[in-house]
DNA sequence: ACTTTACTTCTAAAAAATTAGTAGAAATAT
DNA sequence: ATATTTCTACTAATTTTTTAGAAGTAAAGT
């Protein structure tokens, strides 16, 4: 028996309200609001996608004064890993060696970007 | 004054009969219903995401016999590399190494493919 | 207390994306 | 030569996503 299934995915509308949220933690409606670029969306418009997104188990709310707080239930991470998973496999074979090359190869990333990558690698290898 | 422009996002169908293609290098409509996974959408279905690709400029056809044979006229690369940036951008801080660090952390990530990605680095700075 | 304001929820319209039927054309078979 | 098959183009229905108005509600202001 399946309790709190959330493997939903995200249309665009949602993911840009989602990506907001991630990055104020928490906010208002109109918080998210001033974040978003011109133009910005209705009141109304964003309020749908964080109800659609509180069903779809992304967002829960506190109520605050007057009206309600929201923030992510699910971290940004745990998005981002099946995000960049679905990239990685349908444009980098899988392969995370892949992408840095296709980028080294681009001369898309610096020597600094580099040098850090490395260092990374380093770290991970003797852990 | 514009000229050929084709900066288009792809949606989640188009993107999959063009992934499709981009396996194939080039096919007929039914080539790649062949390769597309259960349930299979039906013909036409597929004919029109084609004919959207075509009006979008990522397909052209040539005429083989009694049909058309189609292939892709931008490279998996080029939109490759639109696609791993806007996700390095909304998940990553636009920087490979924060996602090389991400994967690394999750120890989703092989010491094999941790040895290729040392090569690659390597490789690319001394160039 | 009552009016105004600020918010959520409900509803639905509009737009975009997906799916597929039908018609017509061209190749192939009989 | 005619019938059949196979394909594209056109059209449209359906579903999903986006947008937002209207109604209702509670707080805040007067």
């Amino acid at each position: 028996m399946k309790t709190l299934e959330q493997n939903q995915t995200l249309t665009r509308g949602e993911e840009e309200v989602m990506q907001a949220l991630w990055s104020l933690n928490e906010a208002t409606v109109n918080q998210i609001i001033d974040t978003l670029p011109e133009p910005k969306p209705k009141y109304t418009t964003v309020a749908t996608f964080i109800k659609i997104l509180e069903n779809k188990g992304f967002v829960a709310h506190t109520v605050e004064g007057r009206g309600h707080r929201y923030y992510p239930t699910i971290k940004r991470e745990q998005y981002a890993s099946d995000v960049a998973k679905s990239m990685l496999n349908n444009y980098f074979g899988g392969s995370l060696s892949q992408l840095v090359s296709f980028f080294g190869k681009k001369e898309d990333i610096s020597v600094g970007e580099m040098d850090e990558i490395l260092e990374i690698v380093e770290q991970i290898k003797n852990r």
